[in-house]
DNA sequence: GTCGCGATTTGCT
DNA sequence: GCAAATCGCGACA
């Protein structure tokens, strides 16, 4: 059994979390296999409540309610009427922030069959997340579901820190990071629009 | 109550 | 390259 993320992990600001969720595990149980399959996070994107593109901008209200209860908690949004996306609650109690996973790759995959995890719309998709099955689940801790492990820590020379994708305001905060060269990358720098 | 649009993806032109 | 798919939420009446 790999070991939990630490406590003091979601205690520290969302652009850390975000840089040192890179790397790391993530455990999805897949109903048909009776199996977790084990992810290694390639591409995150950080949100905060002073962030004009973050749900928790306009306060605790609706779905964003979940961004302002207790770090590590999962916030799963449906966007677009067809998707969902994932996110890890971070920040003390009261105060919002979220990192939204954009990539996946996966190291351990008991059916065998094509997963594609990187974009932050299909990962959910291929694992199966959806807000009325994963939503506010404790990410820190074991569960039957969805949580997050140890896995390696990244070199800051294997950090690509670039803006964030789709969003438009706040364009310009360089709150997304990927692993260099990873494959499982969901947008390259070469293939997004020139300002 | 109604309107417009979004932290996306896919398929067709 | 571009538009369609499709629904929850915030803004406004």
């Amino acid at each position: 059994m790999k070991n939990l993320l630490p406590n003091y992990f979601f205690e520290q600001d969302t652009l850390t979390i975000a840089k040192s969720l890179l790397g790391q595990h993530l455990f999805s149980w897949d109903e048909k296999a009776q199996a977790f399959i084990i992810c290694r996070i390639i591409e995150t994107e950080a949100y905060t409540q002073e962030d004009p593109a973050c749900h928790a901008y306009k306060g605790p209200t609706g779905r964003a309610k979940t961004l302002f209860k207790a770090p590590g908690l999962a916030y799963v949004y449906f966007i677009y009427g067809m998707y969902h996306c994932l996110n890890v609650v971070t920040e003390p109690l009261g105060t919002g922030g979220a990192v939204l996973f954009r990539a996946l790759e996966p190291i351990y995959n008991p059916t065998e069959q094509e997963l594609k995890t990187n974009g932050p719309g299909r990962l959910c998709k291929a694992l199966n997340i959806t807000k009325a099955t994963h939503n506010e689940l404790p990410l820190n801790q074991i569960n039957p579901q969805l949580y997050l492990a140890q896995g390696e820590n990244i070199p800051a020379k294997d950090i690509v820190t670039t803006t964030r994708i789709g969003i438009s305001v706040a364009q310009d905060y360089p709150w997304r990071f990927y692993l260099k060269d990873n494959p499982w990358v969901s947008v390259t720098e070469k293939q997004r629009k020139p300002k």
